[in-house]
DNA sequence: ACATACAATAGTGTCGACAATATTATAGAC
DNA sequence: GTCTATAATATTGTCGACACTATTGTATGT
């Protein structure tokens, strides 16, 4: 009867698990990771393992080193910094274009899922406030309707998720959130694409701040 | 003696060897490549290979199906336009940036590459105007400081060389494509980041629509 | 001539083994 | 005790073989 899914190549399942593992932080960055204890692990060959970690290395998840292995991506500042700019340059196109796609439905939909984030925050509902927020910055990507850029965003936003996510109990966070989104989304009901977008724009720089500062705060407790 | 490079793994010269034979046009979108082919003209095994095979399937290069094999990845107009529109924006921004990180000798740097684009032109020297157009471009996105945004562009790129080399020699190409130049060139010696903006991704845009005709008149002929 | 079943072929997916390289442990000199 | 040289170990890089799947070719019946 076997293990579950099947259909999918090894390779893809491992690929999946590892990023999956990266993201939600089950592995940390500046963690090693050797071939032979994920071949254990997962009771596979080496080879599906290699060619699912070369897919996460040109993703910008892992970084190798000839002959040295592999390690979960440690990002400097610097690279935080340089990743959540291209964020705020993408998902502010995303909503800029977005705006003038929306009809009375999709700003239902909005306010829906802004009123389950206002829920989310008062009840310190973390996991509710992830995947509702998850929802709102898609709804524009999707909706920009830009194969690419879609794609682009996503995989900026792997590169840092787990940055993002201990940063997400930082003081004030939600607050400060929740009155961006506000504002974006009277933009879109406004049509008013430029304000909108940057709104965006802040929104993201933003979180940018929060990770930079909470880190810089984890580190000073640590050291 | 042997080969040459050699400090190099064999997957990561198997990897650029193809990611070049697809941009420079040895191969065409849409053609079919067998893993034991490859092994054969390059005289490796296949892990190697299927490894580097991975990596440019991650970076758009190669499409894959399950179980069925590997092609050059083969574009829609659709996808084109938003491979463009994306540049657009990505090179736009590193354009504004830069402008306010510009010294004099910059200026002096860039006007040389520009008037050696006007003489490529003049002499229909297309691979001189191919070279010192990457410089032209690859001078902003270096100046932007941003190492995600230049690697982003440099993947896109990447997507639509074949396709916009195909179209250089499109009528008045060249003429369109210095006057622009000029104009990004005459906002970054006034110090107007937006204008100049504005003019790279006039130009982008311009360049993408170049590329969809010359495309559309080459199936017309063609089919 | 056409459709179906089945065999032959070609290609991808995965595995275990070995080679090359880097890291760690050990021993010896001073 | 510390440094260096060397042996032992661990890890990555590559290979050839086999399993599984899809495609193509062939034969048979109608």
């Amino acid at each position: 009867m076997a293990e579950g899914q099947s259909d999918k190549s090894i390779r893809q399942n491992i690929y999946e698990r590892i990023r999956d593992d990266i993201t939600y932080g089950n592995l940390m960055p500046g963690e090693r990771l050797t071939e032979k204890k994920l071949s254990d692990i997962y009771g596979v060959s080496r080879s599906p393992i290699r060619e699912a970690l070369r897919q996460l290395e040109s993703e910008g998840l892992l970084s190798f080193e000839r002959n040295k292995g592999i390690e979960v991506r440690k990002l400097s500042i610097n690279q935080i910094e340089d990743i959540y700019e291209s964020r705020a340059l993408l998902e502010g196109y995303a909503v800029r274009i977005s705006v003038d796609r929306m009809d009375n439905k999709d700003i239902i939909n909005l306010s829906d899922i802004h009123r389950k984030l206002i829920k989310a925050a008062k009840d310190k509902d973390i996991p509710l406030w992830l995947q509702n927020n998850a929802q709102f910055h898609g709804y524009f990507r999707e909706k920009a309707g830009n194969e690419t850029i879609s794609q682009l965003i996503v995989m900026l936003k792997r590169r840092t998720y787990h940055y993002q996510n201990m940063s997400v109990s930082y003081e004030r966070a939600f607050e400060t959130y929740i009155e961006h989104h506000a504002a974006i989304l009277d933009s879109c009901k406004k049509k008013e694409a430029d304000s909108a977008e940057q709104s965006m724009i802040l929104h993201v720089r933003t979180t940018k701040r929060f990770v930079i500062e909470s880190l810089s705060i984890g580190r000073n407790l640590l050291l």
